[in-house]
DNA sequence: CGAACTGCATTTTTT
DNA sequence: ATGCAGTTCG
């Protein structure tokens, strides 16, 4: 027990409430019962959630074993644990804070068995999933064409956000997908998952809510167990996840969960804004508490964030106020094309570094990742030092997600698809046709694909060579298994490596020729055997690996950061420069074709999570012209540049640039969403008035048309602004009215 | 089995 | 344009 940590009294001990706000204070104290804390940017969320973690724990209210603490992502919880462990004074082992997914694992692999998998279950990425998705479209021969794997697999993982098992979803939104075989395959799907011992991301909730559906008992005991629970990001929750939540709640209904409704911008991986719109209806006798002074940022940026995030409806509504003394007004910057804009930028970031600001002060935020490499381009020529962060993280590369591979067979010898990915890497000849040979006999024996070759290596199914090449594998496998017990795991890594040929094989795409990344891949490789020996044994790096995929970055050196506003969130800077604020970039068209009205206020609240990132300098930029696959299309600027109040910006473009342009008031309504084409065909250089404010085109069905790429063609139907067309040279299509002309 | 070719898509990202 | 993946040929 923790007698030596014996809370002291509450009055002494809590030196920490001193130095909170009252509205802070409010939500750390109120310890019972439902709370929502409505925490706007920068008002000390992070803060909030820590203390009061602390503050359960230092009143004695419950055992860090009896308090549930989830978040979304990996980084979050280690701050998390290291900002309580320095508030309390000591480090708590064995508590449950964590992702919402490890804890998910955490439960799962005490209860396995009752939902069908054993508890060594290893979980598969989004990589294994497509695979596995594949496999089972061609054995049902549903045509790729027609459902690509890639998109049954993401049908499968919304069901799985939704809490949807595969009995349930007959008849939902996408089940009609692979002529309606969708529910099939994705019953099949988890049939394949179980006979693997696997379980994807989904599974790690969606599984618990079966488990706790199927044993009440077991439900009870974690009920009870968890007095206290506290919800990081509340608004980034999905369904699955809420209904978690509200299972384990029900206990002792002491819910605390932190979020920022006007900071939601996750709906497109299963988020459900709804889930805090409504917390007070789901919990009742919830108290809610709001967070709106902001320690972060200056009057203006908060002014202008705050008249931008106004145009969304159906918010909770916050007022951010600060008592911080007036700074710079936010910039808003045009130019002339995307050159200009990364010129500009760039000459910005410049003076200030030499003006004495730090580089790691200075962030610039993208809506699409491909435009950081103009500024990439841009930072080099001035010998400025950057980082671009969110790009491949580490576990992503092929090499080290072979090498997880290797380890992965031997640890979990069912483990067919980390097995299928290396059987033939390197290059052993045991090609497609011999692979597909044993598929065929695994999924005909309803066995896995090692017990499948084990036993096909008694037969003479597979011919002699190929046979011998097996065999030797097999061979390695079993022997490195043994190896399990005896060798100390980094060195049984190192040896598996070796011995299998894999760092030979790079060893040699280095010598010889025209892979100028093997080194990397070397190193990383090494850099794998390292990261091994912070872990007990390899199933715990395995566990490691499949849920904390982290990208860590020493971030001593001085250097600008540039990524993209969704990796944004939760940071700041002094400056900040967020560019490309142009209709169809920011907001993305994608966006407003696919979410509408939804689309768009998604949209604005990154433009408000962007803005908010800033201490006291931000600077938004838009381009007249900018080339987006090597093609030029004229832009307008952003709506979300008029929605701006005027007052809290200063407008400054370039000598005639947007003449017309008054810093608000144009428009102010949502009704523009679907106005199709923002970016229009044209030649560089060319006057850019003509396409300001043209009206869209209207086409008429059996009109005839132009595109781009298909040719000529003639309506056949009309949904809003997308078009089915008959095209000439090309079968019938559905493209959206901005890529035609009328011809 | 591997190399060359062709066609196609190209927002956001965590676990 | 470009890159990637899937397919086809040698």
């Amino acid at each position: 027990m923790t007698d030596i940590h014996e809370p002291l009294p509450a009055h002494s001990a809590t030196p920490y409430l001193e130095t909170l706000n009252e509205s802070q204070r409010s939500a750390v104290e109120q310890l019972d019962g439902p709370v929502l804390v409505l925490a706007g940017a920068g008002t000390g969320k992070t803060r909030v959630l820590t203390t009061r973690l602390a503050h359960l724990l230092m009143l004695g209210k419950a055992q860090p074993w009896e308090i549930l603490c989830v978040t979304f992502t990996n980084k979050a919880a280690r701050e998390m644990r290291e900002r309580v462990a320095q508030l309390l004074g000591y480090e708590n082992e064995g508590w449950w804070v964590g992702t919402f997914h490890a804890q998910g694992a955490r439960i799962l692999r005490n209860h396995a068995e009752a939902v069908g998998l054993r508890s060594t279950f290893s979980i598969i990425d989004t990589d294994d999933q497509i695979r596995l998705v594949k496999q089972i479209l061609a054995a049902n021969s549903v045509d790729e064409k027609n459902c690509p794997p890639r998109m049954m697999s993401n049908l499968i993982q919304r069901w799985k956000d939704r809490g949807l098992p595969p009995e349930k979803v007959a008849g939902t939104e996408g089940s009609e997908h692979a002529d309606g075989m969708a529910p099939t395959i994705y019953a099949q799907y988890q049939e394949r998952l179980s006979t693997l011992n696997a379980a994807d991301f989904g599974d790690l909730l969606m599984l618990n809510l079966t488990l706790f559906q199927n044993e009440p008992e077991i439900l009870a005991k974690y009920q009870k167990k968890f007095r206290y629970i506290l919800v990081d990001e509340y608004q980034d929750t999905n369904v699955s996840q809420y209904l978690w939540l509200r299972l384990l709640a029900q206990g002792h209904s002491n819910i605390c969960c932190v979020g920022d409704d006007d900071q939601a911008i996750y709906s497109w991986r299963g988020a459900e804004v709804g889930n805090i719109l409504r917390f007070e209806d789901d919990f009742p006798g919830a108290q809610t508490v709001r967070l709106e002074r902001n320690y972060r940022s200056t009057p203006n940026i908060l002014a202008a964030a705050s008249g931008l995030i106004s145009h969304n409806e159906g918010r909770l509504g916050k007022t951010l106020w600060t008592d911080i003394n007036e700074g710079e007004k936010v910039r808003v910057h045009g130019v002339w094309d995307g050159e200009e804009e990364a010129r500009y930028i760039g000459s910005e970031i410049e003076s200030l570094h030499s003006k004495g600001h730090n580089l790691n002060e200075i962030a610039v935020l993208v809506r699409v990742g491909f435009q950081t490499r103009e500024f990439e381009d841009r930072l080099i020529t001035l010998a400025l030092p950057y980082r671009v962060l969110g790009g491949m993280r580490f576990y992503e590369r092929a090499e080290i997600r072979d090498a997880v591979a290797y380890l992965r067979v031997i640890a979990q010898p069912d483990d067919d698809l980390a097995l299928e990915r290396i059987i033939n890497v390197p290059k052993r000849g045991i090609g497609q046709a011999t692979v597909q040979t044993m598929h065929q006999f695994a999924r005909a024996e309803n066995i896995s694909l090692y017990t499948a070759i084990l036993r096909l290596l008694e037969t003479d199914e597979i011919r002699a060579a190929t046979r011998k090449k097996l065999r030797g594998l097999m061979d390695d496998f079993d022997r490195w298994r043994g190896q399990l017990n005896t060798m100390r795991h980094p060195e049984l890594a190192e040896t598996v490596l070796d011995e299998s040929g894999y760092t030979a094989m790079w060893q040699d795409k280095a010598r010889s020729d025209k892979s100028p990344d093997a080194v990397g891949r070397l190193d990383n490789l090494k850099e794998l055997i390292a990261a091994l020996e912070d872990f007990e044994n390899m199933t715990g790096f395995l566990e490691h690996v499949s849920l904390v995929m982290d990208n860590e970055e020493k971030g001593d050196d001085d250097k600008v950061t540039l990524m993209t506003l969704h990796g944004a969130k939760g940071l700041e800077f002094d400056t900040v420069f967020l560019p490309g604020w142009e209709e169809g970039l920011f907001p993305h068209q994608r966006a407003l074709d696919e979410s509408g009205t939804a689309g768009l206020e998604e949209e604005r609240r990154l433009g408000y999570v962007g803005i908010t990132r800033a201490r006291a300098r931000s600077t938004i930029s838009f381009a007249a012209n900018r080339r987006i696959y090597n093609q030029w299309k004229s832009a307008i600027p952003s709506r979300f540049i008029d929605e701006l109040p005027p007052e809290t910006v200063s407008v400054e473009s370039a000598s005639g640039l947007y003449g017309s342009y008054r810093g608000g008031g144009r428009h102010n309504s949502n009704a523009r969403y679907d106005r199709g084409n923002l970016y229009r065909d044209k030649l560089p250089n060319s006057a850019f008035q003509e396409s300001f404010d043209t009206p869209s085109q209207s086409f008429d069905v059996g009109e005839r048309v132009f595109h781009q790429k298909f040719g000529y063609g003639e309506i056949l139907h009309i949904d809003g602004n997308k078009l089915e067309v008959a095209f000439e040279k090309a079968s019938t299509k559905k493209v959206m009215d901005s890529f035609v002309e009328k011809a």
